[in-house]
DNA sequence: CAATCGTGGAG
DNA sequence: TCTCCAAGATT
């Protein structure tokens, strides 16, 4: 704690403790770095300061807002979840009454209950994880639900029960910080002392890192079209497995080919060109459209324009109030 | 339990 | 240029 109090960042969330503005601040951090966070999360509490002005909102603006910072889900639930707390009256307080709110896990409700409302509750994330795993030496399979619960379990005993929110903090910023996943800073640490596994020089090795399953690789091209400084966009479905009802410019696979059947490929070859109606690909010679479905990183060939998704052209200034992803809406305004 | 959801920075 | 993975939740 006197580490923390010393060191800790000074960060935007951290000089408030109203509960609604830790909540937002701990949606956008899931899974997110603090750098890429503050931005998001200042545009987002100026826009919408309270619960009531972000249930009010229509979730198509709220995702616009969120536009560029991945994981559309989270603006989607926070939107639902403000409704929700607008008709219970009181934010809630307890674990119980968090976790029953949708985005807010275990990790979400133990940081909002103790940051704001000073319940002594530990807070396990992947800096928590890292950091007592290392200190305890503790190698098991962290997957594992009795990994969990022993790296709860310990995070639990570093809790200073007058400053619950702070010392989960503590923790959290150690991780970032110093105990970071690769080249850790242990000479600074204020732990260092008691960390088993500086002990044994196998700091690095910790956690032990689950075998992860190879990307699949898509080389995309997205075409920007403009006309008289509009630019064409169409709109993803909703059912959608990615960027579900986000706009984007006209993208295709580069692939395609590899992915078209011998057969395909044999008799209709590469001739596409831009059917700027639909924001698709249209044959030369079958009159067909080339749809790419990014679900399964597979491009399908379709026959009819039925199923095909909004369109529509905008002006640059437009394009902000859209919900778009991080690519389209970083590109399409520092370029124009 | 394991897969999935975006994006960007560090090493 | 490439790998790894981050203040996780959900199915």
């Amino acid at each position: 704690m006197r580490w923390y109090d010393r060191e800790r960042r000074d960060l935007p969330w951290r000089r408030t403790r109203d509960p609604y503005a830790i909540w937002v601040s701990e949606v956008m951090l899931q899974q997110t770095r603090v750098e890429t966070v503050e931005p998001y999360y200042r545009r987002f509490l100026e826009r919408y300061p309270d619960v009531s002005s972000l249930a009010t909102a229509s979730v198509e603006e709220v995702l616009a807002v969120w536009s560029g910072l991945g994981y559309y889900r989270r603006a989607r639930q926070l939107h639902k979840a403000a409704a929700q707390i607008q008709l219970g009256g009181d934010f809630p307080k307890t674990m119980e009454e968090l976790q029953k709110l949708p985005g807010i896990g275990p990790y979400t409700a133990a940081a909002i209950s103790s940051i704001a409302f000073d319940v002594p509750v530990a807070v396990l994330d992947g800096n928590v994880e890292r950091v007592i795993s290392r200190q305890q030496t503790l190698d098991g399979p962290l997957r594992s639900a009795a990994g969990k619960r022993a790296l709860l379990a310990a995070a639990q005993t570093w809790i200073d029960p007058k400053r619950p929110g702070d010392s989960n903090q503590a923790l959290m910023e150690l991780g970032a910080t110093l105990c970071s996943p690769r080249a850790p800073r242990c000479p600074s640490c204020p732990v260092a002392s008691t960390c088993g596994a500086l002990a044994r020089g196998q700091v690095e090795r910790f956690p032990q890192r689950d075998g992860r399953k190879a990307p699949v690789r898509m080389r995309l091209a997205a075409v920007v079209v403009k006309r008289r400084r509009r630019v064409l966009l169409f709109r993803r479905s909703e059912e959608s497995d990615l960027l579900a009802g986000l706009w984007e410019p006209p993208v295709v696979s580069l692939d395609a080919d590899e992915e078209m059947s011998a057969d395909l490929r044999r008799r209709y070859g590469g001739r596409w060109h831009l059917d700027e109606s639909y924001g698709a690909f249209r044959h030369a010679v079958t009159n067909k459209l080339l749809e790419v479905d990014v679900r399964g990183g597979r491009v399908r060939f379709t026959g009819t324009i039925a199923d095909r998704t909004e369109a529509g052209w905008f002006l640059p200034e437009e394009i902000d109030e859209l919900p778009t992803s991080g690519l389209v809406s970083k590109a399409l305004r520092s370029r124009g």
